[in-house]
DNA sequence: GTCCTTGCAAAGTCTTTGCAACGTG
DNA sequence: CACGTTGCAAAGACTTTGCAAGGAC
């Protein structure tokens, strides 16, 4: 299920990842799940109570985190003081506007990276983050 | 002055960028700035420490700071809890050990980057920044 | 009913800041 | 001596956690 985003798909997909599907876990999936999209927890605790799901702080960590380690979100961090949850789990790469904090996602297939050195042998490549940091006009 | 490390070779760096030159500041610029490294700003903190260098964590953290304002340092973030004032300038990726938190440099020429989307006109891209994470072994 | 989850508030971590004392030129 | 810098402690931002109440199966 890609972006599940009704409660029954959110529901399946909570489940075939061995979380149990609480109302605030259904909820908060239904939020970040449903489209390829970056949150931060604060952002996604906004969301919740402008939609009026109750929830707690406290839950929308706990629950972003058990996302993540679950599979179902992945993190990025941009710099200090942004690290976004991230519903897209295809590889991609990172655009991010650094006069706006406006992250867009970069489609895997159009970059390349090339000259990767070789690891020792037993080494296993979990991830290459790659975040293209920009700015418009004259700004500096 | 690339890596400067005697008190004076410090002391006219940071008066070349507009740093006066206290004896923190210039305890610390040779502390980080005498070679290419990544530390923590506790773990800078540590080591002035350890050479019975008399400064606060305040300031070791106002200092790196400036350092990086005025072009000294650069800052790398790579996981939300890891961020590494960084003394090498020139351009060059990272490679991260996710299993002991290790980060070391990848030659800037040995990778390279092809597929990079057309920005607006008006924008400028100011950096690109390239974390391969990896870990060693059988461990996941 | 058992075990897991939630919410609150407290605790933690990391970083910045207010302010008086101090240092530097 | 004027101004910038330091250090302490307090304040802040963000995240995690202890624990009692509540919910799911």
């Amino acid at each position: 299920m890609p972006y599940p985003s009704s409660t029954r798909e959110v529901t399946a997909t909570l489940k075939s990842h061995g979380i149990s599907p609480t109302r605030q876990r259904v909820a908060l999936g239904r939020l970040i799940l449903s489209r390829p999209q970056h949150l931060t927890a604060d952002a996604l605790y906004d969301m919740a109570r402008a939609r009026n799901v109750q929830v707690s702080r406290a839950t929308v960590y706990n629950t972003l985190r058990l996302f993540s380690t679950r599979g179902l979100l992945n993190e990025v961090v941009i710099d200090d003081n942004a690290k976004y949850f991230d519903s897209n789990l295809q590889p991609h790469q990172h655009l991010f506007n650094t006069a706006t904090g406006e992250l867009t996602d970069l489609d895997s297939n159009k970059l390349s990276v090339t000259g990767i050195p070789k690891l020792p042998r037993n080494a296993h490549i979990e991830g290459i983050d790659i975040v293209i940091r920009y700015s418009e006009s004259a700004k500096r």
